[in-house]
DNA sequence: TCTGATTGCTCAAGCGCTTTAGTCCACTCG
DNA sequence: CGAGTGGACTAAAGCGCTTGAGCAATCAGA
């Protein structure tokens, strides 16, 4: 077989010091914009650098004491709750905003659990292949902190709530906490005395958080009628949960659900069950992306800058890397956008029991 | 300030060498599955690694002629489009179950443009970040190829139609002409004469092929009101091309969509036109997910297992980093599955007057 | 008994970069 | 006029790993 390709190899450092007619050294510290060199002798190593499209061997690099240019993140949910949901996209895509700017490169993975989460940033650590990672889902009882700063790999904790016993990694949080305060607020004040609550997994910190706010507005306010439900973020959970509660002999006026797949599921299995929106019941979505917008009724929801949330979250990470200290910082509280799905509770007792579901 | 951080060094072979009481070379040996040791001293420097947690510095493999352990992909689309898309997320898990198996990282970048993800292949090349890339969104005239062929980059086209013109890189593709032809056959069967296909970005190999079938097919059945119209995929654009070709004159009776999100603002916008799906107009969506199970009527759609697509691009890819040829492998046909939003051309006259949409 | 393989291992170079410790050559100053 | 000084640059070591060359011991065969 000839030898068709010609693979076109890549210029070092050796390659322009020959050229520029210096020794490596110079052109090392040329390049890095060290003293030791003249300006005319930077510039020249600057063209020629520029001219043979020279970029340093991030391996070699790394070798040398620098690190490896990379942040990791890795995401631990089942391939099939991922593909739905529409943050995940959104967030990284602010991180890389960030990240690019730098030339850092975003090694990803998905992987099934925590556990194998852990191993991911054990093996990445010693394989040199990270200088820090982001951490998604933060737990009540979460390993991980822990776990990066025995190994000492910078990170931030995206979405967590603030902790004091883990002054170790950086945080960027929302204020889930005052979310759910502005929610309850305003469904009490449209008259809701009877609220669901369909919750994403349990164990996750904002998961646990919102429901503990949820529980402790509704003592506030003297109501019984109010709870959490925990699901696995699925339509399908969703779908079920709602036709669960809805069935019951005094229904929720109000559901409030923890993702924009769940609140769209759920409201077309109100439908289904004749309950009409935002009649007899109101629907908010904890989370805003187009899916809230492409049924109808539209759905009341949180919003917040889930892109924004990514840079902030990368810079932060940066900070870190560049060897700042770890901070905590807030995103704005996501903010309530009543569209069609939310209004005044109407109807106080039992549920309608004329049936319109199509055929 | 106290050193409160004990940054637990990475173990190098060094270290093994020593407590094992051989030669780093040796070691090398051993770890490698080489001939050049003994099996008991093979087994004793296993376990003496095993025992530190070593792990090879990927850096150091890599500066020694040994590949980046990495694989990259670039996606080009603007962030707001990317989000609501289930179809990257489930390939990307289809692609890591490969990857992970062999140690293999992804690293991941999101950006703008084409040129902007040529520049990162080409930088990718120049810092030895990657072995190898996966290419997403082919296009008809795609640069690519060739660039990646330049460069030397092995390369798997992921989702692009097989092209004798560019032998170099692998393509794992899915037969759109077969699913187009299909669904024309299945839409013609019900009695549709005029089919309207919302598609997605102009310039899209599968775009182009799919709208060409249309047509191809459209012609053999001597069809002359079907037609194609490009969009940006997303649910604006839908739901904006679905209220102009219904409000034509004699408007479409059926209405394929070339992804998941612009056939739920379909429904819906023809919903509020006053057009009842399926009877007035059926509704397909090329790409089956949730989405299509969380509003009513349930979407028909095509449906392939895009897991198990990013599962084969990422085998390909792996087969060619083994020193493997260039393979162009096939994915199953899409299969149509038909739910609530197909049904038969009952109505073949002008668009229904009554209104009930509602709000 | 000596040659020639074979086995099991060590040595040392090299990958591309950074960095420390020089070297060399004006200059300046006492 | 010699010592000291600082600027511009080079030499060489080292990061952790792979690998070809080298070397000692063992063993088969003549």
């Amino acid at each position: 077989m000839p030898a068709k390709r010609s693979p076109a190899r890549r210029p070092t450092m050796k390659d322009i010091a020959q050229r520029a007619g210096v020794s490596e050294s110079a052109v090392s510290f040329a390049l890095n914009g060290r003293p030791g060199v003249s300006e005319v002798t930077r510039d020249r190593v600057r063209r020629v650098a520029e001219q043979l499209g020279w970029r340093p061997s991030t391996a070699a690099r790394q070798l040398s004491g620098e690190g490896a240019a990379t942040v990791g993140l890795v995401v631990a949910r089942p391939a099939d709750t991922l593909g739905v949901d529409s943050f995940f996209l959104q967030l990284i895509s602010g991180i890389q905003e960030v990240l690019a700017e730098r030339h850092l490169g975003l090694l990803f993975q998905v992987v099934e659990d925590m556990d194998a989460e852990c191993g991911v940033y054990r093996r990445w650590w010693a394989e040199h292949r990270v200088d820090g990672v982001m951490v998604v889902d933060p737990r009540t009882e979460d390993p991980r902190p822990d776990l990066l700063d025995e190994l000492g790999l910078p990170a931030v904790v995206i979405g967590g709530v603030p902790d004091a016993r883990h002054p170790g990694p950086s945080t960027v949080w929302a204020d889930d906490a005052g979310a759910m305060a502005a929610v309850v607020d305003r469904l009490y004040a449209l008259g809701h005395r009877r609220i669901a609550h369909i919750a994403g997994l349990p164990g996750l910190a904002h998961t646990e958080c919102r429901i503990r706010t949820l529980r402790a507005e509704a003592e506030r306010r003297g109501l019984s009628e109010v709870r959490s439900v925990t699901t696995d973020y699925s339509d399908a959970e969703g779908a079920a949960v709602t036709r669960r509660v809805l069935a019951e002999d005094s229904p929720p006026t109000a559901l409030v659900y923890d993702n924009d797949v769940m609140a769209v599921a759920g409201l077309t299995a109100a439908a289904e069950l004749g309950f009409s929106v935002p009649a007899d019941v109101s629907v908010i979505s904890w989370e805003d992306s187009a899916l809230c917008r492409m049924v109808r009724p539209w759905l009341s929801a949180l919003s917040r800058d889930t892109t924004e949330f990514g840079r902030k979250a990368a810079g932060e990470l940066t900070a870190l890397l560049d060897g700042g200290p770890a901070r905590t910082v807030q995103v704005p509280v996501p903010r309530l956008i009543e569209r069609e799905s939310t209004g005044a509770a109407l109807r106080s007792g039992p549920p309608p029991q004329e049936s319109e579901s199509p055929g």
